[in-house]
DNA sequence: TAACGTATTGATAACGCTGTCATTTCAAGC
DNA sequence: GCTTGAAATGACAGCGTTATCAATACGTTA
């Protein structure tokens, strides 16, 4: 009815109360009458009455806002997904989100820098890491100094202070590498993440792990650096599938490389997955857009960013003591990138035991 | 140095002025003494001052922050550029930014629901407005309302009440398709847009305008229907592609379709531009993934978000009074998806005149 | 030198809510 | 009916700014 003009005054003289009950009601506080907050819903939604934030803020020094750091979006997709999980979170606990890019593509300044900014100048109750923020020290330095809750996505390691949530790397990389080892593929290239990433290792981790179990030896010219961005894929594909004896299958340790790799490999006129096999990680948006679409490990980057925003909200809220700490499956996703090998090679050279 | 909890008072204690005046420093405001300003600035400095958001709003009666409000990201990778460059000119203006998604895979609510969502919880300065919700007559009736100053980026229509700025579609696409003929292209298809945004009927608009400056007549069977997104301009193209008399271009009023054509030329077993050529429309980040790489009109996405950004601030400070409508060009991108045609076909059937 | 207008500064009241603590109400228990 | 403790409610003081308007300082002009 009338126009978002009213205050938690009019509201209390319109039900009769004190503007202390209309609070109480409002912030859901216990020791209200059922009928007296009845009466006061009703008079609220009369009046078309929603709490003025800032003076909220302002009494009860905190600001119900929550603040997303992140860098530069490599991972194609990924910062957009997490967001959406992050927000949805955020909107049914009545907390607003800010985004904030930081570093040297995302908008200028130093990632402490802009942590820094979001404590002091817009003062969120909490902040949510990406990675490789995640495992910046200088920016958790920043938030534990002023004692903000933290919650980091897919960092390297965990600490007793923030709740985290990670993807359960390194069997998915095993996963999908015995996935390429079951079709007959012997020479598998991998081309590991940026370092600056936890989930980096883990994958690479995770690849080994199956060669080990498999009991085969692994070709250490097989293995390339990437940044997980396309070009850096591209680039070692391309170096890759130009070896004298080249790879079979390439596993990119996510979709974005593995999408530069499919275009390498195009590009060489070789086709995928007749002459060689290529499999991301991630499930992003892009690996059901190359063609042939990618095979991949699913990681649930919404499910994964809401669940560590509930849990930071429980923490703020008091709900629970000790940070948790998650870990979601990434499930093979099998698409036609990948195939068995054209000439079966039972026997191609191994060069250890 | 004092870490973040200095107030107003403490500053204008250690200069030795007023808080008003120091409110006064903080905020620009003239009359003020260079030599005062200097010592508060000091002052605020030495403390490690930062003013109190919350009571900032809650005085003045303004939250210095906008809304983006956003429906889902159909255009791949096109929401994202947007946000940074809102953001860019928002942090530079001092002003936050909330993102706001909505609609069926947003988060649920409705645009129009969101919108009030906007300026009564969360009580945004003012709205940006991307499309297609830039011309939902609910959601502008919401923000009228509610006189919340609004900037609208690829609106179908302008008024005499928001900031606009939109991509030069028409000229865009005209010389999209001019590029295709003067190639030697003559059975050129067409992949309609999302109906519900402007800029489609602009670049349909600029298509025909192509053929109508040609003087050549425009096979009517070649134009299809998409909706923005991949999958149905794979659908498209593949339709497209099995008339019996087939085009030897597509051209996709954006990319996500252009690459949804090239997955579906690649499924036919067409070789792209050999057989068929493929072009689209905005250079977004999946423009320069695909194989070969989509030539493309660039849609200067960021800049076109940050100018109606800094648009809609100077009309909230007042610096402007009329509204103000900016217009991008989006100049021509080659890349190896558009080749001639194979098998030049001077006279091949005309229509009409 | 006094008066005058303007540039500069300050005292104080909001802004709309929450926190603290006192007060009132209510339901048992004796 | 009276006491008692807990539940329910309210009075009021902030929270840290900005806005209003009065007060003061400073040049100028007469």
């Amino acid at each position: 009815m009338a126009s978002g003009k009213a205050t938690i005054t009019d509201v209390a003289a319109r039900a009769g109360v004190s503007i202390k009950t209309v609070s109480r009601v409002m912030n859901r506080e216990p020791n209200v009458r059922a009928g007296t907050r009845e009466r006061v819903r009703e008079a609220a939604t009369a009046l078309g009455y929603e709490p003025n934030p800032a003076a909220r803020g302002l009494a009860s020094r905190r600001t119900f806002s929550l603040g997303l750091l992140y860098e530069n979006p490599h991972e194609f997709g990924y910062t957009q997904r997490a967001f959406e999980g992050v927000f949805a979170n955020c909107a049914s606990a009545g907390y607003t989100l800010l985004l904030l890019p930081c570093g040297a593509d995302g908008g200028g300044a130093s990632a402490a820098d802009s942590a820094l900014h979001l404590v002091t100048h817009t003062r969120v109750d909490g902040v949510i890491l990406t990675a490789p923020l995640c495992d910046d020290e200088r920016v958790l330095g920043v938030l534990r100094e002023r004692d903000t809750p933290t919650a980091r996505i897919a960092p390297g390691t965990t600490d007793g202070l923030s709740c985290t949530v990670r993807a359960g790397d390194r069997d998915a990389a095993r996963a999908v590498t015995e996935h390429l080892l079951a079709l007959g593929h012997r020479r598998i290239a991998f081309i590991k993440g940026d370092p600056r990433h936890g989930a980096s290792a883990a994958r690479f981790a995770g690849y080994r792990e199956a060669w080990q179990a498999n009991g085969t030896a692994l070709d250490t010219t097989l293995i390339a650096e990437g940044l997980f961005d396309f070009d850096s894929g591209r680039r070692a594909a391309l170096a890759l599938l130009n070896l004298p004896h080249r790879p079979t299958a390439i596993f990119a340790a996510n979709d974005d490389m593995a999408a530069g790799a499919i275009a390498a490999a195009h590009a060489l006129g070789l086709a995928v997955p007749t002459a060689v096999s290529v499999a991301g990680f991630d499930d992003s948006p892009i690996a059901a857009r190359t063609w042939p679409p990618l095979c991949t490990a699913r990681q649930p980057v919404f499910e994964m960013a809401a669940a560590v925003t509930g849990d930071l909200i429980a923490q703020l809220r008091g709900d629970i003591d000790e940070p948790r700490h998650r870990v979601f499956d990434c499930p093979l996703v099998l698409r036609d990138s990948v195939a068995a090998p054209a000439t079966s090679l039972p026997a191609c050279q191994p060069q250890g035991a």
